[in-house]
DNA sequence: GGATTATTTGGACGATAGTACAAATATGGT
DNA sequence: ACCATATTTGTACTATCGTCCAAATAATCC
């Protein structure tokens, strides 16, 4: 009944890997099914049980795909920022050896990447109870790691400032590459979202600039005449 | 066979509306189902058809209900802002005119708002489809009007820049919603929550600088030695 | 080349999804 | 009190979900 019966897809299992990952990433992870993963695989449904027990598990692989080389790279540019001399020029590189590694991933071809980075964005959306645990044992090392060092650099600003700062990055980044299309249409129909140089650098300048801003509690170095600080309504 | 017959809610379609925004905010569109909604409003699955025809009638309707009160919180606020004198407070009122709706709606009690923002934040990471054109236009004509404000306050720096802080700021305010308790866990266990005020103030502070940033394309006020601003790696 | 293992296949299972619809019940006007 | 309307209920329908399983097929090793 089968065509072409010698044509065997070479490694199946990594065909359904990056079928379910440019799915996640695109619709999330409840919005996709195990069979339309089989389907742009071009696989049986029970492939994906066989290689992957539950649906679930296949999550939990392609996020152990990408998070070593995601990290690993992350740490490499981090020590190789943290020789740089000038504090304001260190600040941003340590920026963008956070940033970088979320467009670029080591391990596969172009996008992949952006790819996964866009799919930890949607896990967190979505409050998947899988990644949740991944991200506690993964992330959060590096991400103290990171505030470290900017720290290091910004030693005046309390380290809470820094945190949410760094929250804030975050979530930027998540967001840009969750809606590729959407600065394009705000601005002007300029260019396509494959081009994630700028943006980066955009984000960076912008981060930078956040992270030096002066901290909550001292008054001083603004005025602030009519804006209150204090509570909001509630 | 029911026991008190005369127990009615008074308003059922209300209850229904809460109940699916309490937990389409949570778990996402797609991972709540109907019968979800009708058991935490104390309805039956077929009172939410007749209702709203659809599940996304249902989500459609939450967003009629916030959308309005919302952008005529921040036209006002908006508004106010534009009158302030000084270029530096006003550009702060601004930028707190465009925080300040997303934590407290107009409509109903205690984290309406902020309830409805993390809804958006959920639904633009999944891309529904009936929501992206809700966004594009309702939300826009928002956009546009707080960008045209702060390109007032911030003559010198190109739109573009403008545009992409902004869109920054919305991931940033976002992503604090979704994941709330992030922010404690890394800093230290402090505040729960509920703290909204502290996190406006700083996604305040933090927006600020990074709007006042230099532009990407001057290269007289950065020096810059050893990054390259060029494209990335692809 | 035959035996053993690994992988793929197609179908099936129970559970649950969104929605529809007729009957039952509550509500409001007169 | 009665009727017309609005709402709620219970159930049923079809579709699809994640997962499982036995048979079929491909790959590997002696």
């Amino acid at each position: 009944m089968k065509a072409a019966a010698g044509t065997r897809k070479p490694n199946m299992r990594e065909a359904i890997l990056a079928a379910a990952e440019e799915l996640f990433s695109t619709y999330g992870f409840n919005a996709v099914s195990v069979r339309d993963i089989a389907q742009a695989a071009g696989a049986n449904p029970g492939s994906v049980t066989y290689h992957f027990r539950t649906k679930d598990g296949l999550l939990l692989e392609i996020y152990r795909r990408h998070c070593g080389p995601m990290n690993r790279r992350r740490s490499e540019l981090l020590a190789a920022a943290r020789r740089v001399r000038d504090l304001q020029d260190r600040l941003e590189a340590i920026v963008r050896a956070y940033v970088l590694p979320a467009f670029t991933s080591g391990s596969d071809l172009a996008g992949g990447g952006t790819r996964f980075t866009r799919l930890r964005a949607i896990m967190s959306a979505e409050g998947n109870e899988v990644v949740r645990k991944i991200i506690a044992q993964t992330f959060d090392d590096t991400s103290h790691a990171f505030i470290d060092a900017i720290h290091e650099s910004l030693p005046h600003i309390p380290r809470t400032d820094l945190v949410w700062r760094s929250h804030f990055l975050l979530g930027a980044l998540y967001y840009t590459l969750v809606t590729p299309e959407r600065v394009s249409r705000l601005s002007r129909g300029s260019a396509d979202g494959t081009d994630a140089g700028h943006a980066i650098e955009e984000l960076v300048r912008a981060t930078v600039a956040a992270l030096q801003a002066a901290p909550l509690d001292e008054g001083a170095p603004r005025k602030i005449p009519g804006a209150n600080p204090g509570r909001v309504v509630t």
